[in-house]
DNA sequence: TTCGGGCAAATGTGATCACAAATTGAGGTG
DNA sequence: CACCTCAATTTGTGATCACATTTGCCCGAA
């Protein structure tokens, strides 16, 4: 996962861009984020700076600041050792994840619903359609990335500055989980409610938008439950530290 | 604002506990936290690496990360040209903070009142005093810590590792702005509901004080309401970095 | 007075080094 | 075979340096 050694970005010609971002430390945020989300990293698994940076084939200042950046939205875990590791999950942590889900998303859903349009509609079935090839084929990976894909171009047209970078924070904290779920019980039995949404936003109905992004987070709810916490970590009485 | 030489900090009783962590960039984001939340930080203000290293008398790197973890949060920002300020507010980034608040803290307040008892209203009591008495002599900055202290008395209980910190978030962000929407309208006009609050943890009615939270926020929307966005920095539509 | 032009200071970024603490693994002892 | 000991390695932390870019300010021309 070498980061991308272009450093050109861009002599000034895309001023139209209002993110010219050339830092080394964004991209190595970037790869973080992506491997986190799409289930790349294992809960529990302890990474080190070196490590990151070699791999990303850079040096270790970099991948500290996007470390740093990235535990202080728990995103990372930095334990008393100083040690960094993928949060492991835990009973109270998932619920915990779950419940702010339900309170956040299918409100930043309805805000979204008022700028979404038949375009948006269409480019939500296609990103569908690769959700449910990767389904019914088994790639954990693919369906994660899709998967996140499509919520996020729903709650990406709220243009939100607030709501969306929080409910990014929930989404960075349980995607190194769910990866571990999927690939415990498979993808196959997952029914998400996209078909209903990406009706909802044809029609324009913001109230349905706003029940299927809830019914879907409720069915990945289910799909926990049915494999009861396998995989969960104990709460330990003691220190886990 | 050299670095707290009080090493008391925010913990509580760190005797036994197991992690008697004392980095040189916890203590600068601790204190950067509480300046935020203080509101001795003006938004719009810049403020550098090397300033605050030399304030808290250390040198820039611990600043850099505690710097990189609180923009991590939004709770300042960095603009396209690298340099750090304290985050301007828009009408529409403070409803939407606003939105997030009355989504998240009256469910945590909920689910704290299980926890809360008859010692834990004697000490909010004795907090809404000193917030009482902040907001008869006008001293804006202990009104501040002492309403973050009564709110967050209560959010703790909760035992939340993952709402908490994005209540924790909000309050970062929106904190400078409210500071000098007291430094401008003063702080008299206001009237927290804090005593139903109180009152609610002490007959453990967790929906009176979940309904109390949520009067207090809006509370204070009406107040911004009054204010009506005076010091708000106008959308511009032109990119503003 | 006002508007550019240009130089000096300041700033964020990334790299490298030194250091203390922790982990790891081998080797020895019971 | 289990357990302990200790040294080598690894790891995060903080400091310092070099560098490109940007800001700030003074000076001079119109």
């Amino acid at each position: 996962m070498p980061v991308s050694p272009s450093r050109h970005a861009a002599a000034s010609a895309d001023a139209a861009v209002p993110a010219p971002r050339r830092s080394v430390r964004d991209e190595v945020e970037q790869s973080l984020r992506a491997g986190l989300l799409s289930g790349r990293f294992v809960p529990g698994h302890s990474v080190t700076l070196r490590g990151l940076a070699q791999e990303l084939g850079v040096s270790p200042m970099p991948v500290r600041e996007a470390v740093r950046a990235l535990s202080a939205g728990n995103a990372l875990e930095i334990r008393s050792n100083g040690r960094i590791q993928v949060p492991t999950m835990t009973p109270q942590r998932l619920s915990e994840i779950l419940t702010a889900r339900l309170l956040l998303e299918p409100e930043l859903a309805f805000v979204a619903a008022a700028h979404l349009g038949s375009s948006d509609a269409t480019a939500l079935r296609k990103i569908d359609d690769r959700v449910d090839e990767s389904l019914s084929g088994g790639d954990a990976e693919t369906y994660m990335r899709e998967n996140f894909a499509f919520h996020f171009h729903i709650y990406r047209a709220a243009g939100s500055q607030v709501l969306m970078p929080l409910v990014e924070s929930l989404w960075l904290q349980f995607a190194p989980f769910m990866r571990t779920v999927y690939g415990r019980v498979g993808t196959a039995a997952l029914d998400d409610h996209h078909k209903e949404a990406i009706a909802a936003v044809r029609s324009r109905d913001a109230g349905g938008l706003r029940d299927a992004i809830a019914a879907d987070i409720r069915c990945g709810m289910e799909l926990l439950d049915r494999s009861s916490g396998e995989g969960l970590r104990e709460a330990q009485p003691g220190p886990p530290d």
